[in-house]
This record gives structure tokens, sequence and C-alpha cells, in this order.
RNA sequence: GGCCCGUUCGUCUAUCGGCUAGGACGCCAGGUUUUCAUCCUGGUAAGAGGGGUUCGAUUCCCCUACGGGCUACCA
């Protein structure tokens, strides 16, 4: 039997989470998911610097708009947390002591004006400083000093860190689920710190602790992770632990120009790039979030599942379930993905059209009591006439709004094209033929205007052109008997009394 | 600079050696809608370059170019 599938999403709360994290999230959600697995939710919070307050909330409400719970996470217990590294900080001590004693890791005293000096002095003649083997004896750590200046330092309140001790000559083995594998040289490795001066774990260490401890079975990742793969399978390694398997996800990039996609981009080109609005507590700047922007969450994930993945068929258009059904780490691609706000639109159009009639319906009754209307009208049934045009649920009340509050200004355009001298005779001549309609339904009246209409052999437009004018204040919309019928025979009578008033 | 990863229409992508290179977004044209939009139909447009391997390379290998990432006591 093959071992319980356990993925993780391991953000850092230095901001709101940005949709290249939503998307390593829903990635791991859906393996998970897929293999009846454990999403679980980690907070990465070692660089106390960097800490943003409210950051962790936002991932949390992030992943829930977007209807990706994490099975176990903070406030989630279930026998592997806690799940904050800074609520795990005892636990990490041991280990970093373990690869000293077992020769695989180091005490290092260089302080961080020496090293920088290092990198400029190395910098200046062309080269790169790396601290490892070729240099470490002649630096300032365990490995260079003897036991007693090591322990005096220590005692002595020194403040030092601790560096993994990267092997010599050696040639490693990689394997990426989604790249296949690869090769790296040793020798060109930093010895990396894993303990901070501060007392706590750098990335590095928790993340294999934590992964290790929390049983985690695949690392599904940002490709920003690739270059340290080498050294977290070395951690792996030198502690005896099994290794998960790791697949890196490419990179989101900037729709136009080079680089990865980020916040800026977003405020220019005038897009979102975060799923929920985030207020910068010292700056009070706002970015806009997918949710504030009238998207839904099903179209934002299925946007985002297609940056990078397709499941092989022509099909597109996806639900959560679906998502889960189809998803495979094997079809991901390897390549970057350009962002484009465009298809991301046309994700949101084709997600509201097939919404549930009445959740939209619901929706949109939520729209009116904000505005404030109140009315006898049946909203189901104009929700119905003018969805279909619809991207955002806003776009109905932009749709819709004639039927509520009657045109009081007309388009100066339409006017121009199709009310003429004779239109108010006319019109007024067919107030007279639909007040003697009594059954308004839109057949009934579509079928006795048009009768008029032939009768009189006159053009259609001329009749149908005025009357869109005076219902709807421009020439748009649905169905125009449709519409008569909707708002009745007494206010369709009333505004064509309206219009001959005005123009 | 060093190391690593990548490279198919403008963009997202399909293709597991046989290709007239398929789909979607966008754009353009036509049709439906006695309005507008939706919708439908069609069109536009791609294998970075050069070497191999092979009967045959978009597909496998190498080089170059280009793109991206990493190179912190950040994650």
């Amino acid at each position: 039997m093959t071992k319980n599938i356990r993925v993780r999403f391991a953000p850092s709360p230095t901001g709101p989470l940005h949709i290249g994290g939503v998307r390593t999230a829903l990635f791991n959600y859906l393996f998970a998911k897929k293999h009846s697995g454990t999403f679980i939710l980690r907070i990465e919070d070692t660089d106390q610097n960097r800490y943003v307050e409210g950051a962790e909330q936002y991932i949390q409400d992030a992943l829930d708009w977007c209807n990706i719970p994490f099975d176990e996470g903070p406030g989630k217990e279930a026998g592997y947390g806690p799940y904050r590294q800074s609520q795990r900080k005892h636990l990490y001590q041991q280990y970093a002591d373990q690869l000293i004693k077992e020769g695989n890791a180091y005490y290092a005293f260089d302080t961080t004006d020496e090293l920088d000096k290092q990198r400029k002095d190395h910098e200046a003649e062309g080269k790169t400083f790396i601290y490892n083997w070729h240099n470490r004896e002649k630096l300032t750590n365990s490995l260079s000093l003897t036991e007693n200046e090591v322990n005096q330092r220590i005692a002595s309140g020194d403040p030092y860190v601790i560096r993994f001790k990267s092997p010599k000559n050696e040639t490693l083995d990689l394997t990426d689920e989604i790249r296949g594998a690869m090769k790296i040289d040793t020798n060109i490795l930093d010895d990396k710190i894993l303990f901070k001066g501060d007392g706590m774990p750098t990335y590095h260490l928790a993340n294999i602790v934590d992964d290790h401890l929390m049983e985690i079975t695949h690392v599904i990742r940002g490709e920003e992770w690739l270059p340290s793969l080498a050294l977290h399978v070395l951690l792996y390694r030198s502690l005896g632990w099994q290794t998960p398997k790791f697949a890196h996800l490419p990179l989101i990039l900037k729709p136009a120009g080079k680089g990865k996609l980020s916040k800026r981009d977003g405020d220019k080109m005038g897009f979102p790039v975060f799923p929920l609005q985030w207020k910068d507590q010292k700056s009070q700047e706002i970015s806009s979030g997918y949710k504030e922007d009238g998207y839904l969450p099903e179209a934002v994930i299925n946007m985002l599942a297609f940056l990078g993945w397709n499941p092989g068929t022509e099909q597109e258009l996806f639900s959560l379930q679906e998502l889960i059904k189809e998803f495979d780490l094997k079809r991901v691609h390897k390549a970057g993905a350009k962002f484009d706000p465009e298809k991301t639109k046309w994700f949101q159009q084709q997600h509201l059209q097939r919404l549930d009639h009445s959740t939209l319906v619901k929706k949109f009754d939520l729209l009116l009591s904000q505005k404030n209307i109140i009315t006898e009208l049946d909203v189901a049934i104009i929700v119905k006439m003018v969805k279909e045009r619809a991207i955002f649920v806003n776009d109905l009340w932009d749709l819709s709004q004639f039927f509520f509050i009657p045109p009081t200004e007309y388009d100066p355009k339409a006017i121009k094209k199709a009310w003429k001298e004779d239109t108010p005779n006319l019109m007024h001549e067919l107030t007279r033929v639909l007040i003697d309609i009594t059954d308004f339904s839109s057949d009934i009246v579509s079928q006795t205007v048009k009768g008029w209409i032939t009768g009189k052999e006159i053009g259609f437009g001329k009749i149908m052109m005025p009357l869109r004018i005076a219902l709807v204040g421009s020439l748009q919309g649905p169905d125009l008997f449709e519409i008569a019928s909707v708002i009745g025979k007494e206010d369709t009578i009333q505004r064509i009394e309206n219009a001959i008033e005005i123009n």
C-alpha cells in the first residue's frame, strides 16, 4: 500500500499572497485531492523582520475565497502542529546539533561586514565569493579554529551562525517530477546558513525539518526554489531522512516585457495581481483584488490552473471538481507563462454564463438592495434577458437599470438616427394600439404591434427604433416586446408619452 | 560574472519520430439578432539559429543565441 499523499503550501507572511502563490497553493490542493491526500498550510515566519501584520489572515482568507481550504494548518491541528515555524522554534536546534556532531555542519563567526567585504573584493576582481570547501578553512569557523577557541567564543556570547558543510567533488543526481533528471556538481554549492544569529533557523533548515516531521510526500513549489534543491536533498541525506518527491512549477511572468509578474504590472495595466484587496498598513496604499473587482473564484481558479498546465484535451472550462479529476503533475509545462488579463476576463465571462441561474439572481438581488432598488418586477426574468451580455455581476445593473428607472434622458446619437419629424405622431398612434391589448404578454404585444405596422405599410424601423428609445433610452438591450411585457402596459405607454414630450 | 532551468502563432498551449503543425484568447471579415451585445462561421498567425543522429525530425543529442530563476544571517 502506498503512503498517504501529504503536500503543503508554505507561504511567508510578508504581504498579501499574490496570484503566483495562489497557483502554487492550487496545484498542491489539486494534487492532494486527486490522490485523496492531505493539503497542509504551513506559515514560514522565520524572518521576524519581514513579518507583516494581517498577512497570515489574508492567506487564509484568500484560500477560503478560492475554495481551496487546507486540511491541516493553523487552527486545524491534526497531530503534526504547530503549523507556524515561529512556534516550532524548539524543534530545529537538535537537528542543527546533530548535523554538527556528525560533521555535516559547523559554527561560523564571520560577521556580515567581513563577508560583505569579501564579496566586494571578489567582485572587484571579477570573481564570485562562495563560502565553501575552497575557502572555509581560511574563514572564522569551527573548522579553522581550535575546539577551545570555539567553545570560548560561544561561551562568551559571540554571535555565530551554523553553516552546512557542502561536500566536495560529488555529482548529485536530482529528479524533478516536472523537469526530469538533473546533475549538479557539489563543488559550486555554497555552505548555506542553516541557523541564524538570532536563534532562528533559515528557510532551508526549517523547511526540511518540517517537511520531514509533517511527513510531506511531495514538495510542489515555485521554480525559484530549483537552485536550492541540491542543498535540500543533501540535508535530507545528512539527516538520514527519506527525500520527498519534488516538483518545481514554472513562474508566472509579466504580460508584456521581462520578468516575473509583480504588483506593479497590475497597477500599470489595470488588473489585479491579488485574489483579495489588500491595504498596506504603512503606506495606506490599496491594491485591488479579483474578488472586489467582481471575478468569480471559479473563474480565477480555472484561469490559474491553465497557467502552466493543461489537460491534454481541448476542454478549457473546468469546475474545481473537474480540475481535481484531471490534474496531473506530468502535464505541467516547463516554461514560464506570461499572464494574460484578457483571457482572465474570458474565463470570468464563461463562468458567469455557466453559473446556476438562481445563484445569479440572488447575487443580483443583493446588488439591487445595495442600490436601494425596490421593485415589483420579475427580477429572475430580467436577469435571464440580460445576462448573456454580462461579464461581471455588476454588468447586470448597467444592462438592466432601465427596467427599474425609466429613461429621462435619451442617447443623442440614437435620437438623431431614429427620432424623426413624424415620430411623435406615430408613437401617439402606437399608444392607442397598445392600450387595447388586454393580455400584455410579449407574444401578443409583438403580434399586435407588428400587425399594426404591416397594416400601415411603413418600415419596421420607423416604429421599432423610436419605441426602443422610449423604453430603454438608447438603441440597446434585449427584445423590445419582452421588455414591454416585463414593465407592463401602463409603464410602456407612460414611457412612450414621456419620450414624445421630451424629444 | 557564476550556476541552474527553459525556448511551438502576439499570448496560453497540443504534439510522447511520419505534420496539410491542432485548440483557446486577441484581432479581422461574414452571418444571426428588424437595436446593441451574445452567439455561429470563416480568416490571420508559430517550431530561435546552426550542426549532428535517422529513410524521416517540432519531437532525440550538441553548440550558439535569447528568455527566466538563483547567487542574503529573505523566503
